[in-house]
DNA sequence: CTTTCGCAAATTGTATACAATAAAGCCTTC
DNA sequence: GAAGGCTTTATTGTATACAATTTGCGAAAG
């Protein structure tokens, strides 16, 4: 979007995921503007966008909040997001064509590449799988499914989990990507269904297991 | 929310839903302020929860259009719906209380008593129809879940439809309800899915019938 | 005749001032 | 000492003015 409106939300989203804003803190206007170096105006779109992400949450009287999430909540948002997906992975096998499939094998090398040496390179991993996924959800031709996922997947402190992913996490993300890619190439829906549900499914757990020894700190929202 | 963009709001909407804004037309904000007798400011408020309705989009520079929806597009928002408020009523089946149960009933004893008679209380069963999903939606305890659904649930069009059932659609529904009480006083997770599904996919197809014979105006958007 | 460059008109983004409203503190009263 | 209402203060809602950007038209060159 615009240049102040995004300065702002992505100001005020660092804040809340940093944890210099914790949970249940208000968050007024006027405050936000002088912090973020804007006006009022960008600030309300941004609170918006936030209110939408879930992040924060707002009074009858329009008064913003940081939302405070437990894990129950993330669970939920994985288990939601499992559901989602694998319908989109069915939908994508059903209308799958051969240039998808193409671009969906390049993009799964380019991620088997990236986590096959000691170090992984984790942007490139985190970026193309971003990429693999949003494939499958543009071929499945929703709108409005895609309109769900986006604020499902947009979850931030997810993507940080990767970073304490180990080598055998990595290799069976890619494994099972090229599984969806076995039940796309038959065009085997259901199939592709299981898999994908599977692969959220197991995202959550690697998720919950990289953050049992985090501190609140490096956990990012509470 | 606050009055003026409110106003805003419900006219814009209105505007698209009559028809008298069709498909592709271009939404200025000047045009629409001076429309809706208020300034920019709440129409931009206004435009932000349109574009989450999904009944406006807007091009890479914020250009608003009113969005096109064909029979496919409503049909996967009523697929979209049956999963997720069927695993709604799961969880709302495994959570379910006393209490609940109780106003369970007497919603679908109010939705029996508007549609028993030769003309149905269209808006009272309107009404308590939505209470009791709403009843099902806080049980089940997922926000995520209860705001991914208030977008799908606020389809404008859908709504409407009511008033072109049949008596035997209405008993059906009415009827439908009650199955989900029993699964409900079971705490029968799957049962209630299924039953739950069942009805949105029910509604659809009775929303598929009553649109068959009617012009291109009453059925709102194209 | 087509294309491209540039200017003008329209449209959206931002800032600021002011109005309306809700939260909070204080005083009064029982 | 507690409770209720009033005043004060803080916060959000709205309007308007101005800046930045985009779009579309038109003229000139190939």
């Amino acid at each position: 979007m615009t240049k102040a409106s995004d300065r702002a939300y992505d100001t005020i989203r660092a804040m809340i995921l940093s944890g210099e804003l914790s949970a249940g803190d208000a968050l007024g206007e006027e405050a936000l503007a002088e912090r973020c170096g804007v006006s009022r105006t960008p600030i309300r779109d941004a609170l918006r966008r936030l209110e939408s992400d879930l992040l924060i949450r707002r009074t009858g009287t329009q008064r913003s909040f940081v939302s405070d999430w437990s894990l129950g909540d993330v669970g939920d948002a994985f288990e939601l997001r499992a559901m989602l997906e694998g319908y989109a992975a069915r939908r994508a096998a059903e209308a799958m064509t051969e240039d998808v499939l193409t671009q969906l094998r390049a993009c799964n090398a380019a991620i088997g590449a990236a986590i096959s040496g000691k170090k992984p390179d984790i942007t490139t991993f985190l970026d193309r799988n971003r990429e693999f996924h949003a494939l499958v959800l543009d071929t499945a031709g929703s709108r409005r499914l895609t309109n769900l996922l986006t604020a499902l997947i947009e979850q931030p402190v997810v993507w940080r989990t990767a970073h304490h992913y180990s080598h055998e996490a990595f290799q069976r993300s890619h494994s099972e990507h090229n599984d969806l890619l076995s039940a796309f190439e038959r065009r085997d829906g259901a199939w592709a269904e299981t898999v994908m549900a599977g692969h959220i499914r197991r995202a959550f757990h690697a998720y919950c297991d990289a953050h049992k020894g985090m501190t609140e700190g490096e956990r990012g929202v509470a």
